[in-house]
DNA sequence: AATGAATGAGGCTTCATTCAT
DNA sequence: CATGAATGAAGCCTCATTCAT
């Protein structure tokens, strides 16, 4: 509240500061991490981070809505994809990319970490997920492959299965050994992403992939 | 390891003090909780945890070793399960008990967060995941009702689906209400569980339950 | 080594630091003096001492070593003094001002004490004794006073005693009540010095002093 | 004032934990050893040092009051050898001893900076001191070798004197590495012995030794 | 707008001391 | 007599936050 420019250059500080956040966040989790390493990470001042951020819960809370726009951004792209299972590869694979879409598993799992003891951080994180099953969804009805009712399953019910499947795998995924690269995460997603939609959408026949 | 005393008396003290600081944990996090809090929660001095444990990572890496033995005891009762399905059941509500296998949400998320960081946490939770998963693969090999090859799913693949699915309702756990009580999770859990159940395990026919 | 800066001000900020401390050190030892102390007599919070010193450690390693320069400082005037008499007068009385080069009797005892323990610290002031060794046996092979080989023993085995005899003194300081005065304690320190001189430098003949 | 009986077990307990006192205090000081260092170092409970010692202080004070009569012990020795310059050398060489009479140059040192800020510590450290110049001066009063006044300097003031470098060697002894063996710091003692013998009585003629 | 010096509360840990057994 | 579990005050150090420049 005590931002007061929303200007272009604040916005950027801002980013810049929730870009160091990331970094370290993901490095060290929410609580290990101090204000200076954020300030060192972005290159600025620690008391600067004040100037864009009341405290270190705002610069938590922004990088949780952050994560929202992320995924949000993510869900679009999911749904201009031509096929439900390019859609689902887009959602699963979202944390693999090497930048952009920032979403880094170890992040994400500290931000439910955060979410069951801190209630705004849980409506966010919430409101995230509700946001996406929708979505979600609602591109699963409207999809011919999943046409045929898979043994009765809603398509709720079936956003459901694929959003938990893919919170587990990213859970897995912060005990991958670091040296894993982006390409090598990607790939054993993709594995699962397809394992997972041949189960669900095309139950009569032939094995998905060779 | 510099506790000399591994009698009765030391490990039920060792037992209260990880029983105060599962609570801790899980209502605050690890890195949240201080000395000070555990020893409160176990109706105990500070000075006397430091008898017990070297410090406050080893008591960490303690709660972590105590949830490998939670886990493998989990996996025992579903091994003796008599159908596939009472097995997932058992495997699924395991952490919604109200106390027993104190396998509670919170405290896992937090435990992998960890584990993206602290490498002695990682390799302990990757090798209660491995022994887990060989486990209910084996479970599944040798189950009639998952005979019928599930869309050329092995039975690894299927486990690694099922674990998944099981990490993600964990992580989703963490944002419900602390209201709901014990029994409305394992509800949902349950949901979740016959319905995966259905769509892995039994293709062909009718709805899985009314 | 830690600190960056190096101005001015951080340079007076540590004098300050440093002066607090020697006050504390000598008034209660190293190990007897918290860093609350310090930064109390210094009138500072605790907290800013980390900025100057990485820790506790690192302030008794800077007292050593501004030791070490008050004593260069020391030997310096020494070697300016007229004759040895004075040279040695300087040296033997040197902490008994009552501030300046504050070399005080307990600081060094301790500093003694501690340099057992610490190698870095016994580095530091075997370093010190070194030097003022090497300046007070060149003092002497320069000396017309000193030229008659006083019973055959060599400059350097000179300047041995002379520090022997110095060192002890300081540590008999030490039991002398502490309302002695500055002043009382230099006479007492003077009177040995000449006693000394006397013995070492003046073989033949007349009572050296009335 | 807690300790009851002063029978023979009681005795052996009290050496026993100063002995084991002493090797703790030597190695770590009198403030970084702690009674669980005592007790481990003894081989006894940290609950059984409270039955002889009413508290740490206590320890230290009888600490300091065995210093006093082991350098009554050494007095007595020093008194009954049959020249000044034997006499001399049994009083400068006696903290080299491997063990038996345990002046250990490490631990009077701690004692004097104790001294230093502890009135019932200094006291003792000035009465073993004044108990052993009184010793010293009267041997050197009665000694032949000490007939011809040399420079004036009276008994009590070569007592001083020797004591000086007495203690200023000692202090120097801390500062040598600790793999140096007692027979070689014996070594080093002698030397300097012999240069001080030579220097106060012995100022005629021909060098004391070879 | 930006800096970083400064504060002080609070966390981890140690340790002198007590006391039930 | 002996043990060692237990206590809690106190020490070192960190870090979120403020504010003068």
């Amino acid at each position: 509240m005590s931002q007061p420019q929303m200007d272009a250059t604040s916005l950027d500080r801002r980013s810049q500061i929730l870009d160091a956040a990331l970094v370290c966040f993901a490095k060290r989790g929410f609580h290990q991490t101090s204000m200076h390493d954020i300030s060192a990470e972005a290159g600025i001042s620690v008391g600067l981070i004040y100037r864009y951020f009341e405290n270190k819960e705002a610069v938590i809370s922004a990088m949780a809505n952050r994560h929202k726009k992320e995924i949000s951004e993510v869900l679009e792209r999911a749904r201009r994809a031509p096929t439900l299972l390019e859609s689902l590869e887009i959602l699963f694979t979202a944390h693999c990319c090497e930048n952009e879409p920032r979403v880094i598993s170890a992040f994400v799992v500290d931000l439910y970490a955060e979410a069951s003891r801190n209630p705004r951080v849980a409506d966010l994180v919430r409101d995230v997920l509700q946001t996406a099953m929708d979505g979600v969804t609602d591109l699963i009805a409207r999809s011919p492959e999943a046409e045929s009712a898979t043994y009765g399953l809603k398509p709720y019910e079936l956003a459901e299965l694929i959003f938990a499947v893919s919170r587990g795998m990213l859970m897995r995924d912060v005990l991958q050994p670091q040296e894993m690269t982006a390409a090598e995460r990607r790939a054993r997603q993709l594995e699962v992403t397809r394992r997972l939609w041949s189960l669900l959408f095309k139950q009569e026949s032939e094995p998905a992939y060779a």
